[in-house]
RNA sequence: GCCCGGGUGGCGAAAUCGGUAGACGCACGAGACUCAAAAUCUCGCGCCUGAAAGGGCGUGCCGGUUCGAUUCCGGCCCCGGGCACCA
């Protein structure tokens, strides 16, 4: 008998997949569509645990949609612009280039080992040229729409190494490497206009059931659709060009302008106008607006920071009171995000009361609920609940709720002409400068003549160098003269190429377009989709982290909307069914650098002490034996050293074994705790599921012809209603995407075999029919098992290669039973069983159960008040 | 801080519409085979109590609805994800 050898199995599998180009797709008609991608995943420099759940999830649904008929396209590409490789090539003085291609070529040889079912023929990687020259393109068309467009931003900025920083870049509002306080710093960008199609983006996804509920809010809250009231305070502050400032009105935005009676104060951002205009002959006032214009443009640190003002001295006009309001400069009120000013109401928004308690602010109640007493000693979550407030103190309003407030309000403001009702989101425009070389260049030139010129489309693309090795610097491309200078398209004097690349969302944006079509063509010349795209798109089934369930994903809809509008797709939305896998979690290792960074270490680099609950209490590294500090459980990550080679697992147990484990060991949407123990196990039942197959390799291929079970021995009846009832739960496991119990379903069936009687009546037809739906149901997680077994066993035969063998059917005849139990309990508590005739009805169950030991025993004489009896489950006796 | 999830034996988990809690596996224990070990096979395995039969408790915590709650409702605690330049 062969032992199980998956290196050979695996190899073999492949080759012969590999000869015969199998998983290549066409455009057919004839077969059901299926386009199953999985998010591109960065070429890190191997794979990681998240991959190999990610494609073996996909791998495992497109070998099950296939064998019932589907024409299913999984394609691979690599999301290979983006800041990991510049931290490499400071690292090791490598292109990012070089690192990047090398690390694809190797992960690519991991894909194959791994055994998906991927059509290679259509891989790309958004680093090259043929691809990133249609984000520019398109960049270039969306300019001409104003779709993209140029205004200032803040970004981080590093003041030693003068370089901007990645929000990851910046620890504890230092820089990751010269551990310099981080400074803000506005610098002008290009932004996509998201904003324009916010009310789409959150109307369609009522049109879209097959994402996840959760994902759907996520991206709900994110837009944030919010109705209020714009207006104005009055104000006769003059500027140094002797005009009022911002026209004599400064706008705010409120969705409480029912509160607006209450308002005893008003704050603005550090680089409001007013703020500006009020610092000039304030130093104080100028010393922090300065301070607030450092530190983090993190939201997360914006929200959690102390919230600090300072008066400017400057008053405007209540709208209706006519009272005068003090002006204050707030740190937590946003220049970006609205007219970058609020009004402060401190009786009914939680964050008001607080910074008019800090700083001795007025505090005016305007709402009253029948009932509950305010006072100005403590906040109490009622002060701002606007379903049950009614106006108070307010004059005309008194006595009305919410909505009627508002409305009369704001006619009131808008007979001003200070107001009007407004519809606002939070969702803020994309944008997609960086100041990095590794990335798509922006198609611009600047002309001192002409100003900022595309590089017209007969020129694209604007090719990246690819021998640049950043150095933490600045932006590389700057200092490249070869790439900087060039000819203003325009009017052919010297000028200066755009030296900003791509946020690389960009390329993920539309790259699963590009799959359809990767040599597309339009009337004969390049173009970035063709009709295939129509034909492959939307994508039946996504599958990615939950980690993009907001930014990405909104990009990739926001992309394909504007897309649409453009002529090139026919689709509303990109992805008609999403699937968001769990994050595969490892313990996180690190030690604080001497400069204040953060050092990673990997785990299996460190040696760790547990206490005897098995927690961690301790770690050093194994390299110089000093100790390094435990960060509990993390996301696998590049960045924290924390993933997990595959290849160790597939070195020692084979792949089969790995997809059986990380299938197994969690639902496809939970998250996945790494342990090294299980893959054992997961290899064990692969040995034992081979020997069964060689053990019977000669009665199975021997068994053919049919046989009619009604005369098959009770014990092989039994074991068959195991087998199918199995099949059944498979089925719909595969369904649900609920892989882990397909594979405890497979598991049960080989339990199920080997415990059959083999020589009873039937029983050899049974162990050949089992054992092809037991092959067929685990072929998904194990193909390469899957495929040499089908073959030895002789199935080939009988249904054709596994790969397109029909899927194997519940036969109803075969789930049938004469008697059925069911649970009795009493008082619901489960006191016994009763076993009944499988067609008894209510009374008959009631009678039996009222006649039952059981029920004398715990009744004790007592009367019966009810029975309730649930078909096919349980009789509940409430004595 | 805000938004979204999750919490079930020693561990990963299952329970399809409110109806047998813990399927399937890991770890562990006992046994078989073996000169021995590995591998493999068999049995046991939520907690407490009991010789056993049985009884009591048990799905993060507190409360509610129900004949019956892991499942529905209210409140709380803890953990994870996202927060716009990691991808």
């Amino acid at each position: 008998m062969k032992p199980y050898n998956p290196a050979e199995i695996e190899a073999a599998a492949q080759s012969a997949w590999r000869d015969a180009d199998v998983y290549r797709a066409v455009e057919r008609a004839d077969r059901r569509k299926f386009f199953c991608v999985s998010m591109l995943p960065y070429p890190s420099g191997k794979l990681h645990m998240g991959h190999v759940r990610n494609y073996t999830i996909n791998d495992m649904m497109y070998r099950h949609l296939r064998m019932n008929g589907c024409n299913v396209l999984m394609p691979m590409g690599w999301d290979a612009f983006g800041l990991p490789a510049e931290n490499a090539a400071m690292k090791n003085g490598v292109p990012p280039a070089k690192w990047t291609y090398e690390n694809i070529a190797y992960m690519k040889t991991q894909c194959q080992a791994m055994g998906w079912a991927i059509d290679w023929s259509r891989e790309l990687a958004t680093c090259d040229p043929s691809y990133y020259r249609w984000n520019q393109w398109f960049f270039l068309k969306m300019l001409e729409k104003g779709i993209a467009y140029k205004k200032t931003g803040v970004v981080n900025w590093d003041p030693v190494d003068q370089t901007v920083l990645a929000n990851e870049q910046v620890i504890d509002g230092r820089g990751w490497r010269s551990g310099a306080p981080v400074e803000k710093r506005e610098i002008p960008m290009y932004y996509l206009r998201i904003t324009q199609y916010a009310e789409e983006l959150l109307s369609s996804l009522d049109r879209m059931p097959g994402w996840p509920e959760r994902v759907k809010t996520m991206q709900a809250n994110w837009i944030g659709k919010s109705v209020g009231v714009r207006f104005a305070f009055p104000h006769d502050i003059m500027g140094d060009d002797g005009q009022p400032i911002g026209g004599g009105r400064m706008y705010v935005f409120t969705t409480r302008v029912d509160t607006i009676m209450g308002v005893t104060f008003c704050a603005v951002a550090a680089e409001h106008p007013l703020a500006l205009h009020a610092a000039k002959g304030n130093p104080a006032l100028a010393a922090f607006i300065d301070e607030c214009r450092h530190g983090s443009v993190i939201e997360a640190d914006m929200a959690t920071m102390e919230k600090k003002g300072m008066p400017t001295g400057l008053f405007v006009t209540h709208p209706l009171t006519g009272d005068r309001v003090a002006v204050w400069v707030g740190n937590y009120v946003l220049i970006g995000y609205g007219d970058g000013a609020v009004m402060g109401v401190p009786a009914h928004d939680e964050r008001d009361f607080a910074f008019a308690k800090k700083y001795g602010l007025a505090i005016r109640q305007v709402t009253a609920i029948d009932g509950e007493a305010f006072s100005t000693d403590a906040w109490l979550p009622w002060y701002e609940d606007k379903a049950r407030g009614r106006c108070f103190a307010s004059g005309k309003y008194d006595g009305l709720p919410y909505a009627q407030a508002v409305d009369a309000i704001a006619a009131d403001l808008a007979a001003l002409d200070l107001g009007e009702k407004r519809t606002t989101f939070r969702l803020r425009d994309w944008g997609i400068s960086r100041q990095r070389y590794w990335g798509t260049p922006i198609p611009i030139v600047h002309c001192a003549a002409c100003g900022d010129v595309p590089v017209p489309y007969a020129d694209l693309p604007v090719v990246l160098p690819d021998d640049c090795v950043p150095d933490g610097s600045g932006n590389p491309l700057a200092k490249r003269a070869d790439f900087v200078d060039c000819a203003c398209p325009k009017c052919g004097q010297p000028a200066k190429r755009e030296t900003d690349t791509m946020d690389t969302f960009v390329d993920s944006s539309w790259y699963y377009m590009r799959y359809a079509c990767p040599d597309a063509t339009v009337d004969g010349k390049p173009a970035m989709v063709d009709a295939r795209n129509d034909f492959w798109n939307p994508m039946d089934q996504y599958i990615g982290g939950i980690t993009h369930a907001i930014l990405h994903l909104l990009y990739a809809r926001f992309w394909t909307k504007v897309m649409r509008d453009m002529g090139l797709v026919k689709m509303d939305e990109p992805f008609t069914r999403l699937l968001t896998q769990g994050m595969v979690l490892n313990h996180i290792y690190f030690r604080r650098s001497d400069k204040g960074g953060i050092d990673y270490f990997a785990p299996d680099s460190v040696e760790t002490t547990h206490d005897a609950s098995g927690k961690v209490t301790g770690a050093r590294s194994k390299a110089d034996g000093l100790p390094v500090e435990y960060d509990g459980v993390g996301t696998m990550s590049k960045s924290k050293l924390n993933g997990v080679d595959p290849q160790d697992m597939v070195d020692r147990y084979g792949a089969d074994a790995a997809r059986l484990f990380v299938m197994f060991a969690a639902p496809p949407e939970a998250t996945l705790e790494w342990s090294d123990a299980g893959v054992e196990g997961a290899y064990r039942f692969l040995k034992r599921l081979w020997a069964f197959g060689q053990a019977r390799a000669d009665a199975i291929r021997a068994a053919t012809g049919a046989f009619d079970w009604r005369d098959a021995a009770p014990a092989v009846k039994a074991a068959r209603r195991d087998i199918h009832l199995a099949l059944k739960q498979a089925n719909y496991d595969f369904d649900r995407i609920q892989y882990n119990t397909v594979v405890s379903a497979g598991m049960k069936m080989l339990n199920a075999l080997e415990a059959a009687p083999a020589g009873a009546p039937g029983g050899a037809a049974f162990v050949r029919e089992a054992t092809s739906i037991l092959i067929r149901v685990l072929y998904p997680v194990v193909p390469h098992v899957g495929c040499a077994l089908w073959d030895e066993l002789g199935y080939a035969r009988e249904f054709g290669p596994l790969l397109d063998a029909p899927w194997p059917q519940v036969d109803p005849l075969a789930l049938a039973q004469d008697e059925i139990e069911l649970m009795l309990q009493i008082n619901g508590k489960l006191r016994g069983k009763l076993i009944v005739p499988a067609g008894a009805d209510r009374d008959a169950i009631e009678a039996a159960a009222r006649a039952s030991a059981e029920v004398a025993k715990h009744a004790a004489g007592a009367p019966v008040k009810k029975v309730v009896v649930v078909p096919g489950r349980l009789v509940n006796v409430v004595v």
